[in-house]
DNA sequence: AACCTATATCTACACATGTAGATATATAAT
DNA sequence: ATTATATATCTACATGTGTAGATATAGGTT
């Protein structure tokens, strides 16, 4: 099932740190924003009804939840999505966006040039 | 203001076309899927009010659309977006992924390297 | 044991989005 | 000139999303 912004925003601190309460999110997503915890609440709920979060154990009354999915298997899926949306399926334009424009460090660039040196060489077999 | 899905999508087309008539999109969009004229008559009713498509010209009471802005002043600022969203703001993860995973000929691949070549030339000096 | 407080649970609401029916009407066809 | 049709306009509605208040209560604190 899809997520929403939130949704995911709060998925990524799950995957971030494994399991962590609801209180413990809320404390995370308000350095950012000013969001009350019921609302951090409520997009717990709806994760864990998505079946994106499970309980995974309790201190007290404290519930703590933990993601059932790996990252990758939700993000994935969302590069190719925003590849369809945003440059018609064509993978090219977002890479040459990428590589020209955001940020990369000079590690960075020796990383996806040697990517393209392996992908080069098993084009050619 | 933000664009949905199907905004987008529509926007696509009017890119692409550079001016087009709400039955011509209908008919577009209608290749792919089952959706009513009146649909996508509210899509660019909704554009229109956004700002993103302005009338261009009319043929007897046909309705002519065209952008108000170039694709890249939307699918830029939605790069970011979506590097935050999915990952930390980070783009080697997106890139790596990219020219691992995604379909590249020999000649994008090679147009990438070239990028990576030219950037890694500006960073050192 | 009584109380306080943090946490959970429940309910609610405005707005965006995808979807389309109903209706009016300007123009094309006869 | 009349009629038919394509197109525009208007209205509506279910669902998802971000948001949070109200209320209950388990468990720590005194």
């Amino acid at each position: 099932m899809a997520l929403s912004n939130f949704e995911l925003e709060v998925m990524q601190l799950f995957w971030l740190h494994k399991e962590a309460s609801a209180p413990q999110i809320h404390k995370l997503v308000a350095q950012t924003r000013d969001v009350k915890y019921s609302t951090v609440k409520t997009i717990i709920d709806r994760l864990e009804k998505k079946g994106s979060l499970k309980r995974s154990k309790t201190h007290g009354r404290t519930i703590f939840y933990a993601p059932t999915t790996e990252k990758q298997s939700v993000s994935v899926p969302l590069i190719k999505d925003f590849i369809n949306k945003v440059f018609l399926g064509k993978s090219r334009p977002l890479a040459a966006h990428i590589l020209e424009q955001e940020e990369l460090s000079m590690d960075d660039i020796e990383y996806l040039e040697s990517i393209l040196k392996e992908r080069k060489k098993d084009l050619k077999q």
